[in-house]
DNA sequence: CAGATATACAAACGATCGGTCGTTAATATA
DNA sequence: TATATTAACGACCGATCGTTTGTATATCTG
């Protein structure tokens, strides 16, 4: 199959709507989301959003997945620079701290949005929702292992349990900074994360300085 | 004014409808929420909320002080009976994760379906929710303070940044229980609390054991 | 009892929802 | 060049949204 003209327009506008539904749905949600104003503000009608997708959840779905990769590459990757152990899961999240910060999203997080709306609501979108968050999980439980077995970390750590407390004390950033604490909220979740990885590193000198 | 059978009745039915509202609103938010199925739930017509609020936002607004009302009951004043230090602060952390694990709220947590709702959506039912949010979190500051006046508490501990802590660690357990770990986030919700109160408790005789 | 007031309702409003249909213009294949 | 195929659209569908209107009924006041 060439790259003919047809699927290239089609693919690029295809991604266009997608950047979009993502970046609205970080702030209404995937259901908040009307295609009426998603096709307002890509410019486009919403008839023409049932030439790429056969209904609304088919496009959710694509969403979310634009949502991983976005993720992948804006925070994962970066991470993955760092030298493994303690200082790339310091970096991890960081990355996603700066992520929050820099208004990528105007909603700030994409995933916290749409797993809030659809915790409890069964359906396609709720379990690619729910694999997304087992597999970020699943990879900051790695990074919690590797360092355990560089010795960076104590090896009395449960990386399940580490790794629920990074993302929680990362994830809430993201509500408590919109909804009450404003830049403290950064400070309270960098911080939070820093002295729990400091105290259980036999090495702290690996990690920044708790007050910098 | 005398409590007269029309405003009692009135009152009832008012109660009855907050009631379902805080409880649908758990599972979808206040907007997901329509007036039509609350109407289905309640057993009682659309138009009839009418001549209780002018509009649905006066409902949503309604709603949320009834949450927080439900909320004080369950959580807040159970722990009030724990003496006042890090075991008032313990037994906070506890009752929360009981009015969750027990189901009070269909949706977990009406605060936490509404507060990722309406972080982004100004107006006065986000106001509303950023108070209830600011008093929760002064509330848990104090029994920090309190705990650090009282020597249960290290000196070097900032009542802001643990209250941040304990509330972030309290809070994703809904989402994580219902998305990903199921009762394991439970065990991790608990155990991240309890050990940093012990870490940080010159007395953790006071606190329950890490693995009881 | 008469009159005012409050609860609750059915019916309907315009707006918007997700989605269908038929068409047009452009591109690819033969 | 003739024929499919595709992206994209305007018009429209039934359903539902929040809300208004008018009304019937029950309760309190005078």
């Amino acid at each position: 199959m060439t790259t003919d003209g047809r699927r290239l327009r089609g693919l690029r506008s295809r991604e266009a709507i997608l950047e979009q539904a993502v970046s609205l749905a970080s702030v209404e949600g995937l259901n908040g989301l009307s295609l009426g104003r998603l096709a307002t503000a890509t410019g486009t009608s919403k008839s023409g959003f049932f030439s790429h997708w056969q209904d609304k959840e088919e496009l959710q779905l694509d969403a979310v997945e634009w949502a991983v990769r976005q993720w992948t590459e804006a925070v994962v990757a970066p991470a993955l620079e760092a030298p493994a152990g303690v200082r790339r899961l310091f970096a991890l999240h960081e990355a996603r701290l700066r992520f929050y910060s820099d208004g990528v999203l105007p909603g700030g997080c994409f995933f916290f949005s749409v797993q809030a709306e659809f915790d409890d609501r069964p359906g396609a979108v709720r379990d690619r929702v729910s694999r997304a968050l087992h597999d970020w999980l699943g990879f900051i439980r790695r990074q919690v292992t590797e360092a355990v077995e560089l010795g960076e970390l104590a090896g009395s750590v449960d990386p399940a349990q580490l790794a629920y407390e990074i993302d929680a004390l990362g994830e809430m950033i993201v509500l408590h900074s919109r909804l009450h604490d404003g830049p403290a909220a950064f400070v309270h979740g960098r911080r939070a994360v820093l002295q729990r990885l400091r105290a259980l590193c036999p090495d702290p000198s690996l990690l920044p300085e708790d007050r910098p």
